[in-house]
DNA sequence: TTGTGTTTTACGACCTCC
DNA sequence: GGAGGTCGTAAAACACAA
């Protein structure tokens, strides 16, 4: 939580800098603001320019009861784009070109691509890549998203692409979302606030596991002290790869607390 | 079609910070 | 004490080989 509340405190750990235009992971390559009314009228792209926190207390929207967060992630809810199984052409990192903008509706900020609504990306296209998900149609609950797997006990949903895309770029930006892009990353793909906390905590570890991996590829031969890792600093994609300046800039006399497992 | 391995949600335990 | 962090794990969803 350090971390976050660090960033809550509007000094984000991997701050805009960090993302290279190299890396097409600037605001622009979002692709165009989106068009009509702003999902996030404060939000100016993913420049994350985000006005003075606002006091804590403002944010303490509790979570509602889990019983709740059920309701709200298996209801009708109003954003759960069910309709948004199109291919999201979510490729690497250079891969992360700008996409055309939507034609139109959107309650989505995330650009839509145009085209071939519903048609998977590509069914016999091999799913391990990086970022297979998003090759993947839609989840086959056929409820076309955030479908309930599990009728009795509502074990879990799985997450449209429009949902996982949108978290993904969030992610891009900062592994550490802060409390109010959960809020209105919540409101605006129709979780809960909770979900999306998890999801990044998922997708964190997720990026640790990857790391490991490759660092033991790397290093298959040179067992690890214990507790310790060897090169902690994320590196290579998704994310390391996506900001290899972060490194520098966190070693860049950062006064902020950033956990050991980022430094360099 | 089935078995197996991987990925994706979700949670609990425990910890740190305020 | 509450919120959110990691870590470990359960189980569904999924991909793929046999």
């Amino acid at each position: 939580m350090y971390v976050g509340y660090v960033l809550d405190k509007d000094s984000p750990v991997y701050p805009g800098p960090a993302r290279p235009a190299s890396l097409g992971l600037g605001p622009q390559a979002y692709g165009p603001p989106p068009p009509a009314p702003p999902q996030y009228p404060d939000f100016t792209g993913y420049s994350h320019v985000e006005p003075a926190p606002a006091p804590p207390a403002a944010w303490s929207a509790p979570f509602p009861a889990p019983k709740e967060d059920w309701a709200v992630a298996y209801g009708p809810g109003p954003a759960a784009p069910a309709a948004s199984p199109a291919p999201l052409a979510f490729g690497p990192p250079q891969d992360f070109s700008p996409m055309p903008a939507p034609p139109g509706p959107g309650p989505g900020l995330l650009v839509q691509p145009v085209g071939s609504p519903g048609a998977p990306a590509s069914p016999g296209a091999q799913r391990r890549t990086p970022y297979e998900w998003m090759r993947r149609s839609v989840a086959a609950g056929g409820g076309g998203g955030s479908g309930k797997t599990r009728t009795k006990d509502k074990y879990r949903v799985v997450y449209t692409d429009h949902q996982r895309l949108e978290l993904e770029k969030e992610f891009h930006y900062s592994r550490y979302i802060t409390i109010r892009r959960k809020s209105e990353l919540a409101a605006s793909l129709g979780l809960t606030e909770r979900q999306v906390k998890i999801w990044f905590q998922n997708r964190r570890a997720k990026e640790r596991k990857v790391n490991k991996k490759k660092q033991q590829q790397q290093q298959p031969t040179q067992p690890l002290p214990t507790g310790h890792e060897a090169t902690p600093a994320p590196a290579g994609p998704p994310l390391g790869g996506l900001c290899s300046s972060s490194a520098s800039l966190l070693a860049a006399s950062s006064p902020l607390p950033v956990k050991e497992e980022y430094l360099p």
